[in-house]
DNA sequence: ACGATATATATCGTGCGACGACCTATCAGA
DNA sequence: TCTGATAGGTCGTCGCACGATATATATCGT
C-alpha cells in the first residue's frame, strides 16, 4: 500500500485504460502516449505491473500464445480506472494553473 | 547532469516562474500550487535545490533578513525558464491525450 | 548462413531521489 | 511558558527507475 502515483505507474494505467493489453503492447502503448519520451525498460514495467497489482489498480486477464510466443494480459480493476481518471483530472488542472502563472509572469526571473 | 525532471522538481521551477522566493516561499507555493497535494519536506526541498543548481536550472539570488530571520532567495535561470516551459507544454500535450483517451472508451476494462 | 532487430517474458543490482526525523533559531500569541 | 508558524539545514532510509542480463522465437537484410 502506499502507493505512489509516479508518472511511469499513470503512464501505465493510461495505457490500459481503452482495453487490455500484455507487457509488450504496453511498452509500446507507453510510447506511443508520451510521444516517444518515455520508454519503459523491463524492471521498470514489471516492478510497476507487482506494485500496481498490489494497490488492486491491475490485475492478470489471461494468457495467450501467438506464433510460439506467451502473452500475458493485464487488465484495469475499477479502483484503477478511477485512480486514472482523478490523476488525469489532477494533471489537468495543474496544468491549467501552469500555463496561467506562465502568461502572467514578468519578462525573467526578477533580477 | 543527466538530470530527472521529476514532478518536484517541476514544482518547484513552477513556483519560482513568476518570482524569486526563499525556501519556505517555495514550499508554501508548491502546496498552493498543487492545492496541498503536494507537500515538500526540507530533505526533498534542499535536495531538489542542490540538483537544480546543479543542472544551472535555479540559481540563489541575494539574502534579506526579516524579523531576525534569515531569508535565501532563490530565482529561475533561463535554462530554468525555459524547461518550465517546455515541461509544461509536455504535461498538457499527455493530459490533453490521455482526456481524449477516457472519453473514447467502452464501458470499463474489456470484461 | 549469419547477425541484427523485433517480439515477448522475467530477474537482479545499482543508484538516485523522496521523505521523514531531527536540529537550530526567532517571533507571535495563548 | 509553551506551542505553532516562520526560517534555515543535515542525515538515513527506502522506494522506485533503470540498465544489464537471461531466455526464446520469428523476421529481415546482407
Amino acid at each position: 500500500m502506499t502507493f505512489r502515483m509516479t508518472e511511469q505507474a499513470y503512464l501505465v494505467l493510461l495505457s490500459l485504460a481503452d482495453r487490455p493489453r500484455h507487457g509488450y503492447g504496453i511498452v509500446q502503448e507507453v510510447t506511443a502516449l508520451s510521444d516517444g519520451a518515455t520508454r519503459l525498460g523491463a524492471g521498470t514495467l514489471y516492478g510497476l505491473l507487482d506494485r500496481l497489482g498490489g494497490a488492486g489498480m491491475v490485475e492478470p486477464c489471461g494468457e495467450e500464445v501467438v506464433d510460439g510466443r506467451l502473452r500475458r494480459y493485464y487488465r484495469l480493476t475499477e479502483t484503477g480506472s478511477a485512480a486514472v481518471t482523478a490523476e488525469t483530472a489532477r494533471l489537468r488542472a495543474l496544468t491549467r494553473r501552469a500555463t496561467s502563472v506562465l502568461t502572467n509572469r514578468p519578462a525573467l526571473g526578477g533580477v
